[in-house]
DNA sequence: ATTATCTATAGATCTATAGATAATGC
DNA sequence: ATTATCTATAGATCTATAGATAATGC
């Protein structure tokens, strides 16, 4: 009978390849059961993406583009006064994480297991950071010199966002016990947790 | 010949289980390698441990309780002021982390790709984390009642705490290149970031 | 002619155990 | 007698491909 869609197939496999590879990281992932989840016979999975490994790496590549994209997030609106940007900055990054939980364990599990071969992105994060956080930093600086906030160097600020909204988010699960009631619908818990990560960080260059 | 070290097999194998437990996970480990690293055949492995889960719980059950161990850490000591035992709690528990920097991860990947096995750990945490929060809490509360801090949820402080402590030294080689010469050193980089992650969470509180 | 699909299976690992043998401690 | 150790191999997966067949687009 032959199916229809050609590309279909292929978005399948990839889309399911995105759950396992995301849930169950490159050594736990099978590829049968990627092309069982895909509803294609486990030669098509080989047919369209060769190895494994090629297969995975659409996947990574794809993962850390959108990682990169979300740490632009915390920089903000530059047309904004330094604390709003900053509000907003945190908001924005926070419900991106919320948005892709998984996200954040995966890349860091991925850069961890295989240092070499992140040479060049390392380079690509460089040059992208010093660019863009030059900006923000100015801000900052103009701010402080007003009297308006305190002086801070913007990498360790923007560390300090990105660890609190990150662990917050990919912790969730685990912190739940830990917190009793607050833990009881992960909506609110989130909601509270994001307005203290903003609390965390306004009073940390509040004047 | 027979050797003369009966359970020093038996420590070689768990020395490198663990290894290649907390840095390759699971699903990675190979109990070849394992066996390989500790200098025995791979028979013995499995003559003292097994099967390749059992030896993986021993290592998992070890790590756990070394993480709770930790986290007892940042409630600190009783007997100082609050801002003083908060400051003690953040410095030991970084430090503790620094020395234990797979440790997290591993933890936490465990946990979230098994999340049915862990009832038992979470009832655990969850009585550990009530007694002594509440301790903490008292502390904050009596303090915020002679106007000398803000009030505030204790878990909602430890939760920035151990954010801050475990993502900077998780993704320190993450970091790296995004922080410039900040990264350089590892001993450096490290000691700022824990001064950074108590100015922070003292801002936090303070009135 | 090329592209898509399936069945069947080769080939590579990996975990685990069987079975033989040597050492040890009573 | 029990404990420790080794060699060899069974058995289970998993990735990958060969080879046949059906559909598609010129």
């Amino acid at each position: 009978m032959k199916e229809n869609n050609k590309q279909g197939k292929e978005q399948e496999i990839l889309a399911a390849a995105e759950q396992e590879f995301l849930s169950k990281g490159y050594e736990g992932a099978r590829t049968t059961s990627i092309a069982k989840a895909a509803g294609v016979t486990h030669a098509m999975l080989h047919y369209y993406f060769r190895t494994k490994e090629s297969l995975f790496e659409r996947i990574v590549d794809e993962k850390f583009r959108l990682m990169l994209q979300s740490m632009l997030a915390v920089i903000g609106d530059p047309s904004l006064p330094v604390v709003e940007r900053l509000k907003s900055g945190i908001s924005a990054h926070f419900d991106f994480v919320a948005q892709n939980s998984k996200l954040p364990l995966f890349v860091i599990n991925e850069v961890l297991s295989r240092p070499e071969r992140y040479a060049m992105l390392q380079n690509k994060m460089k040059n992208l950071a010093t660019d863009l956080f030059s900006g923000l930093q100015q801000d900052i600086d103009n701010a402080a010199e007003r009297g308006e906030i305190v002086h801070i160097d913007v990498r360790m600020l923007l560390m300090s966002i990105v660890s609190l909204n990150i662990f917050a988010i990919v912790t969730f699960p685990f912190m739940r016990p830990l917190i009793g009631e607050l833990g009881e619908e992960r909506e609110r818990f989130l909601s509270q947790r994001k307005a203290e990560n903003i609390e965390t960080i306004l009073h940390r260059i509040k004047r």
